[in-house]
DNA sequence: TATTAATGCAATATATATATTGCATAATGT
DNA sequence: ACATTATGCAATATATATATTGCATTAATA
């Protein structure tokens, strides 16, 4: 399913796909298929989402 | 860096690695090399780890 | 309308998470 | 002392996360 949450957190800094990727040091099309739930992410690449999003964990990737 | 937290809350549940892994499904060594922190599971297996051990993403794999 | 930015998609390549097996050792119980 | 359980370690094999490139499309903007 898809990571709405994220993209939420990102559009709410104003940052595309493409900044976030690069704050991060990752591809754009990593960030890209995380939002559309098309694959499963490293901890460490959660973590690093979350630290550019100023987000925790659960806030973005606990689900239900 | 080892994770304390994960190897507590097995052990709260009275868990061994090897239950702990059979019954989400991995290899023990798996939930071995995570508590040692030799490396980095994917999303997917965190959630399932905290669903076995009633905990959350942020109790068990957000640090400080 | 033309241009640009943002995103999705697809193919191939590479790195690495995870499985599997087997062995060593420490801890625990008989 | 012996047996058993739990854990760590190492090697090889496989699955999959991630990179890279390029193209298509949508949305925004001049």
């Amino acid at each position: 399913m898809k990571n709405l949450k994220l993209k939420a957190a990102r559009v709410e800094k104003n940052l595309s796909q493409q900044e976030l990727a690069e704050q991060i040091g990752v591809s754009r099309q990593t960030i890209g298929l995380i939002e559309l739930g098309k694959y499963n992410p490293s901890l460490q690449l959660c973590l690093s989402i979350c630290r550019a999003l100023s987000k925790t964990l659960d806030d973005l990737f606990w689900e239900e």
